[in-house]
DNA sequence: TCGCTTGTTGATCATCTGATCACCAGAAAC
DNA sequence: GTTTCTGGTGATCAGATGATCAACAAGCGA
């Protein structure tokens, strides 16, 4: 039992700090971002107004769940990995929705992210737009340069993206049963995409 | 101008219904199910008061709104058509996911549809679990009889559902640009869908 | 042990929100 | 024009919610 303390326990700032933080990040995943400090602090264990010692307003503890969540998501080595050409281009593909995945796919990113869209933040949308202008047309110019495969323009990047976000999509926001293990799914949907694209084998 | 009447207009009980049910969906696919009945009713142009006339409680208008958006949304033929072998496979497949697009690609039934996953609401689950049990295991049965392709799983199929439903997601939910035809996009996720499991051709 | 610093609390305020009700007024019937 | 029915309004209530603040007390230093 570590964020379970007793009424009044005094804790340093920065920890209290974090625990509310990652309290709240838990609670608005679940709830949304309409979730109320009352039900919040409860959950966490103090009392309402202590909230408000470590953050000016509700919407300035909204603003902290976004930047834990939001930063860093995008590691800044998958760019390099995804240009690596020593590799075989259909291990690039699938090593990087592998890790892809492994980064987006918990409870809180997704629906949070999720939240967020449906409420228009414009973090979103900035997000996806670096998804798109880097990572997604990367791997399309990688696809085009290795050979037996036919350029893909980026509907087909993003309907390629699509097919594995949307398995996230079904566990955590409709909270459908899905196979534990997503890596076969995705390296089959990695496949299945280059297959599709693959050109004839004319000459 | 056919919604806005002056203060104190008197409507037929079923038009000012009517009225107010279509103010709804389009107020709640836009904020959210947490939105006020004050603000609805003043985008509707009537008084908070009224809406209680027509429904008994907030919850009973969302539930209204529910079943206005969720009813009759998948078409009682697509399983026919899906299962008229007289057609070719691939143009049944392309046919069925360009009417599913025109049916749910609304920015209603997108966001409310979305709104109500991440609430939990067990009308998500219930009509995915449709989409999946009926019209994405059909597909994969024509698929596998058709004969040129292997047998795809229900995870395989479930990818290409997303491949196409994320699409929509992009352009409803988080509101990015997309092609304002989707139909040769669609048309292109099942062909090389398609493609991507189709046999060698061996003998 | 005492005193000080400051993390924490309970009470409270103003506002928002769902819901109710007495009363008003549009329009059809005569 | 008058009456009658009922759709519509403004006022209001109770509870919820974000935010504030004086007072309390945990824990450290002397």
């Amino acid at each position: 039992m570590d964020g379970v303390v007793r009424p009044g326990r005094r804790l340093e700032p920065q920890a209290r700090r974090d625990q509310i933080l990652a309290g709240a990040v838990a609670y608005f995943a679940e709830v949304g971002l309409g979730g109320t400090t009352r039900d919040l602090a409860q959950r966490i264990g103090i009392t309402q107004a202590l909230l408000y010692r470590y953050f000016a307003s509700k919407a300035e503890l909204v603003e902290a769940v976004f930047e834990r969540v939001f930063l860093d998501r995008l590691s800044p080595h998958w760019n390099a990995e995804i240009a690596d050409r020593s590799r075989p281009l259909e291990e690039r593909l699938r090593h990087f929705y592998r890790q892809y995945a492994a980064a987006i796919f918990t409870y809180e990113w997704m629906r949070i992210f999720m939240w967020a869209g449906l409420a228009g933040e414009a973090l979103n949308q900035r997000y996806l737009s670096r998804v798109g202008d880097s990572l997604l047309a990367q791997l399309r110019d990688e696809i085009a340069a290795a050979g037996p495969y036919g350029a893909p323009d980026m509907e087909a990047m993003w309907a390629l993206h699509g097919s594995i976000v949307y398995l996230g999509i079904r566990r955590f926001i409709y909270q459908l049963p899905t196979p534990d293990d997503v890596s076969p799914v995705i390296d089959e949907s990695v496949d299945r995409f280059l297959a599709g694209i693959r050109r004839p084998q004319a000459g």
